[in-house]
DNA sequence: AATATATACGACAAAATAAATCGTATTTAT
DNA sequence: ATAAATACGATTTATTTTGTCGTATATATT
């Protein structure tokens, strides 16, 4: 309950390695996936998909790999978490389809205050704080 | 990712069910389980739970069930998260054993301050705030 | 032009976690 | 004595997360 995905957490991984690098090469996801002994498949994936958002520029063939796009570092961690995860809510009810078991729900007001507060926590975040 | 389990959110309907009841009458299992639609084995081991942390009072035989300790108000709601789910952290590496994949990570530090603002939230919440 | 090295991406499989069920024992009001 | 309640360990099922496989495409280097 309540852990960062493995995704959320090779993609902070990735974004710092490329922006510690200094070389301005691009680097590849094998670099990535060997120095921190990350699944490569898995890992390949999901740069591609902050490629895809314009987190990453991507360098095909050889030689080619990753780059950071200059104005990742003011993303907030929640764009960046709905990015990879979809979008946040500490409850299923509080994002997608209305909660037929519960009736009555007798805390979903205090559970709408507290994701509120959750969420604030991650948006007053920008990934420059991250690096 | 991020989403609170169904134990605690059946534990906080459930106290909160308790506390509104006017009848000073043992509220039972069966009670909550038919009238907010949560299966009746599983909530009898969250209430038993509960009951073995001193937030309940229980009562045995027909009749019986399940009264509020005066003092539940008290207890922050992070107290109450770890009775029921153990430790907390944003991480497994926050908690438990050390992570043998990420040999030099780069983002324990900020991951270390994220998981202490969430736990912040959770700590200024108190039991009586969600009733 | 051929080759090797890289990303792109959908489909699938395995593992881990969370949720629910089952069986049996105990307590107690009526 | 009986029925209605809690107590609790063991197991099963469902869901989510994590990881793998196969194939396609792009491109630097030779």
């Amino acid at each position: 309950m309540f852990k960062f995905s493995k995704k959320v957490e090779y993609a902070l991984i990735s974004l710092n390695h490329i922006n510690r690098d200094g070389s301005c090469k691009p680097i590849s996801v094998r670099q990535i996936s060997d120095n921190y002994n990350i699944p490569f498949e898995l890992l390949a994936k999901i740069l591609q998909k902050l490629s895809k958002f314009n987190i990453l520029d991507s360098i095909k063939g050889p030689k080619g790999g990753y780059k950071l796009k200059p104005d990742y570092k003011n993303l907030t961690l929640i764009e960046f978490i709905e990015i990879l995860e979809g979008p946040f809510g500490i409850t299923e009810c509080l994002v997608d389809v209305q909660c037929n078991q519960l009736s009555n729900c007798n805390i979903i007001n205090p559970l709408n205050k507290i994701n509120s507060k959750i969420y604030q926590v991650f948006n007053d975040i920008k990934l420059n704080q991250l690096t």
